[in-house]
DNA sequence: CAGCGTATTGGCAACGTTTCCAGTAACACA
DNA sequence: TGTGTTACTGGAAACGTTGCCAATACGCTG
């Protein structure tokens, strides 16, 4: 025996395991039918008699038949997938969403390819280049980029349904969509502070190239505005929307002359710096400085001080921009929308201001 | 003319837009060669003239081909895609799990086919009966029950290689795992809690029906075993992984009669629970109660006081898993097993005890 | 008994690739 | 000129389905 690997000659079997799969063509073999026949009975058509359905599914159970979707969707020219990409499902925002999504489109027979955008653009076009490639059913995303030209071309040569979650596609207005209203949900959130005093209200958040910070800086305009106040321009940082930017901005804010009395953080990774500076700082939440975060996480509520936050449902977003998927899919003409309310929980970490 | 939604006979076609897929074939008759050519130039065969390759090249271009995967996942018998089953995305841990792993799967030109089983087992067979006649190549999965007979007889009619997340399957010891060193990590908080005086300490947690669980209760009584001290057994309680239980169980161990000093919370959703209660009866953290918990977040980081915890690296456990398919589907043969370490990170949450 | 409708079935051509096998041309060598 | 070799190229058969179309059998009516 040259190899001691080799098991040895006593199996009849000398391949590798090259096990054949178990097709129609065995099943049909196996019940004395044709190919054609056993189709009909998996897909229960309206032609097949009792005997034959009986036959058929005795022979599939006798020959272990598994359906090959990938042939069948082939065939069909539908895959019963759909693509997501986000930026990053790491972030909880962004788990809850697919989460949401996941559990619609899963109920109605489709599952889910799940890919990471990074926040990188080249991916996004790169991805929804693969996901047409595989010849996905529709597409939900939310492009890293709302201005890139890369990304509407690759999305104009999908000639499936696309929801976009919480994003305006330059070119593409026709999008269908899930919104949230975020501006609604800053007025209210700034109103608060500006009734409780504050004028110096700082907001940090991602770059105006997305839609969600185009709306919030709106709100926040708006609430001013509407008070007569000048918008203190020196307190609105835009960059990203990392835990690293929140802490710098922070940083940088208090280190200014005339720092705020109050800060707005637009998300779950910015607030983490923007505590993290806090403490830092030695400040006090609410006592020494008052705090907005936007969406509601465990952090937020168990924080002490418990932190205000403009909330949303983020699995309601998932399954509504589900459910536009789906009415597309089954035929329904878009562009369909849909509008997620914002709204304000108000908690201990905005306390009465200067002027309050 | 009887139908008024009918544009009209000015345009040639009348069809709803079919629009006949372009395919190799065109892309063959364009060029002027055999559609084996062109299959040869877009998998660079070695046996390819210049010229022939450019011609190709050029009449994709012109033509504007755009391949199907789908076509050729059935001719090659590979989907390029794996599974991943979790109980539930929306948690951060499994969400940096399924991040880790799409990054490393996404690199090596897989992609990622997400499915959520919601903790229910009777998912988990049907999830990965579909994945399997979907015919990924491979699976990444976290069963939710791996006592489970119908899961694991699932598992053995799929011929693809499979990686479990901190699970060790019933009846299939040979699978291949990313597990995480929860006994040690236990081990080192509980030896850590009775070196500050505590001897009532309470573990909240899931059923011992999972892996991790069964690793920390054999952590937590090796370290009270090794000091010769009784275990207290009243103080454990397993049911879910839930926020509501953490609450539920907390507020029983307080209102017993001999209560914990310290309280060892099994995740981070049972955590949440946890610092419900006992901020709904008045406790202080770390004055009043120590705490741990398991898996580091945002809360456990920035709670006050910051909460002990017992970490490992999610984000790694998801790439490890993804590096471990890989390997199994490159043809290497396992079962192949990658501990994931875990570390005490002490924080105030933890104080010294009654006999401390 | 011819004719016809109904219910059911089989045959076969797709779907868009990949890959094996033969075939061709060019070229070198004897 | 014949032979062998190399370097490419074309043809055709898969991969496992589905769905159209034709074929069959049967029962019924006139």
């Amino acid at each position: 025996m040259a190899n001691p690997d080799e098991a040895g000659t006593n199996e009849a079997a000398e391949k590798p395991t090259p096990v054949k799969e178990v097709t129609m063509k065995e099943v049909a073999a196996h019940a004395g039918v044709a190919l054609s026949s056993v189709s009909r009975v998996l897909n229960d058509h309206s032609d097949v008699s009792e005997s034959m359905r009986k036959q058929v599914l005795d022979a599939i159970e006798a020959v272990g038949y598994e359906p090959n979707l990938l042939a069948s969707s082939l065939r069909r020219g539908s895959t019963k997938t759909v693509g997501f990409i986000a930026n990053d499902i790491s972030n909880p925002l962004f788990a809850e969403i697919a989460m949401g999504a996941e559990r619609r489109l899963n109920e109605a027979g489709y599952s889910m390819v799940l890919t990471n955008s990074e926040g990188n653009p080249e991916r996004d076009e790169a991805l929804i280049r693969l996901l047409r490639w595989r010849r996905i059913d529709g597409l939900i995303l939310s492009v890293a980029d709302e201005e890139r030209e890369g990304t509407t071309a690759e999305l104009a040569k999908l000639s499936e349904p696309v929801v976009l979650i919480d994003r305006q596609v330059h070119g593409a207005d026709e999008a269908s969509a899930v919104l949230s209203d975020h501006a609604n949900g800053m007025r209210a959130a700034i109103d608060h502070l500006l009734d409780l005093g504050h004028r110096r209200v700082a907001l940090i958040s991602g770059r105006p190239g997305l839609r969600p910070v185009r709306e919030r800086v709106n709100g926040f305009k708006a609430a001013f505005r509407a008070r007569g106040l000048d918008l203190p321009e020196d307190l609105l940082k835009f960059d990203s929307f990392s835990a690293t930017f929140g802490q710098q901005a922070t940083h940088e804010l208090l280190a200014a002359d005339d720092p705020p009395t109050a800060i707005v953080a637009g998300g779950n990774l910015l607030l983490i710096g923007v505590l993290r500076a806090l403490q830092a700082a030695g400040r006090t939440v609410g006592a020494d400085i008052s705090l907005v975060s936007c969406d509601d996480v465990p952090l937020t509520e168990l924080h002490s001080p418990p932190i205000t936050v403009i909330d949303r449902d983020a699995e309601q977003m998932g399954e509504a921009a589900a459910e536009l998927l789906l009415k597309l899919l089954a035929g329904g003409d878009g562009p369909l929308v849909t509008e997620i309310p914002t709204s304000l929980i108000q908690r201990a970490s905005t306390q009465p201001g200067p002027a309050g």
